[in-house]
DNA sequence: TCTATGAGTTAGCAATGCCTAACTCTGGAG
DNA sequence: CTCCAGAGTTAGGCATTGCTAACTCATAGA
């Protein structure tokens, strides 16, 4: 008799709260090498110092990250192959949502932050498959390859580019909505070529051309938004 | 300034316990008024007596069941509402995992048995759309409309057919993968004309005739294959 | 150098959901 | 009608992950 119970979920240790620490902690260290205080990753996942506090501790106990009370946590490398495995699957749920889906670019976000914990490495493989094991999501973000290997980032944001300069947009935050779809009502989408023609002063917007289109683009808009400089 | 948390999961209220159970106890009433045991319910769920019998007080709490201590629960509207959602959830996704992603038939059920907690009513929609609103999951169980209407259920086990009589093979369990392997690989799928022509006693094999070729079906095999009559 | 302020931590509690151990109830055999 | 086996429940834990309240630490300004 090989009965079984039809609704059995093994083993299912929800990881879930370090995959998500993990995530915010990789995405706040940026390139560099700085330690990443328990604020900014309270604030980056919504729940209070405490909360963060507790969980840093805990999630240093597992190996995951080097922790200093007082001083900041790092990802070890475990910790980093994790935060890079959930962000492969992010990037690789967003651009199945729109491409197959045809999800709007600005709702495949919330979609992919909820399941991005819940999806096997088959499935995993099946969607890479399915998109021709794509570089870029939606926004232009780069997706680790199956080894979890990330292109290195060369782009500025849209802000620092000067006067004159030309440059290619080649992403923006997929996490605030308005903001998408503010550039998808514009069709300014991640490969438009733009120029800097100017900025107004005291915060004022910046000024781009284009497509020989003239946007005025808000300051806060022009900071989330990375561009590569283009050499004259 | 409207500075907002990264990846803040709004009210991230964890009902997957509530929806298994809810999915659970669902099944196993069946087609009858029947209340269902604790036991039952543990027993399908992998939990211990214990674990269930404080789970169906706190949701006949919550209003998904009537509960009578000592003598087993039934899902309210409300409950039932919650295991329809849950199972149109699993069967599309089945379906959609099976159709535009080709995992294969026996691979799909585990996968749609997370999944189905965590897509939002959009992505159920866009689903369902890209399917054509199907009417059936690959395993030929029902799928539940958009206002969770499901079609009556006339079939019977593949068992209780008499010798002699015709049907025509209508849906499976999805739940023993090792079992959906076995038809597979016998091109036995939902839609199939039998006949059964006889069958050995004792609780041996059950022979039917399908597409010209006769097959000896184990028992218990037997009793997980539900049939339509066919009447002559 | 001293201290106030903000960053960070600890303590104690809550909700979910599972466990084991020990109890009680129900219903059928005698 | 009684009693027992099995079904069901309660009690007491543990783990996860959040909260508030109250504490400590680090450091920059005076």
């Amino acid at each position: 008799m090989t009965s079984i119970a039809h609704n059995a979920h093994p083993k299912r240790r929800t990881n879930e709260g370090a995959e998500n620490y993990a995530k915010a902690i990789y995405e706040l260290q940026g390139r560099g090498q700085e330690t990443v205080g328990t604020s900014a990753v309270a604030e980056r996942l919504g729940v209070t110092r405490a909360s963060a506090s507790g969980m840093l501790k805990r999630l240093a106990d597992e190996g995951l990250l080097e922790y200093a009370p007082y001083h900041g946590v790092r990802l070890t490398p475990e910790g980093e192959q994790l935060a890079l495995e959930m962000i492969r699957h992010h990037r690789l749920i967003e651009l199945f949502l729109a491409e197959v889906l045809g999800m709007p670019w600005d709702r495949v976000h919330a979609e992919a932050e909820v399941l991005e914990h819940h999806i096997s490495e088959e499935l995993e493989e099946l969607i890479a498959a399915k998109l021709g094991q794509p570089a870029s999501d939606p926004h232009g973000d780069p997706i680790p390859d199956r080894d979890l290997a990330i292109g290195e980032d060369d782009s500025i944001a849209l802000d620092e580019l000067g006067a004159g300069e030309r440059g290619t947009f080649v992403r923006v935050s997929d996490s605030d909505a308005e903001m998408l779809r503010y550039l998808a009502d514009r069709e300014i989408q991640p490969g438009t070529f733009l120029e800097m023609t100017g900025r107004e002063p005291f915060g004022g917007p910046v000024l781009v051309e284009i497509g020989g289109r003239a946007h005025s683009l808000g300051s806060e808009l022009a900071r989330s938004m990375r561009v590569e400089r283009r050499q004259p």
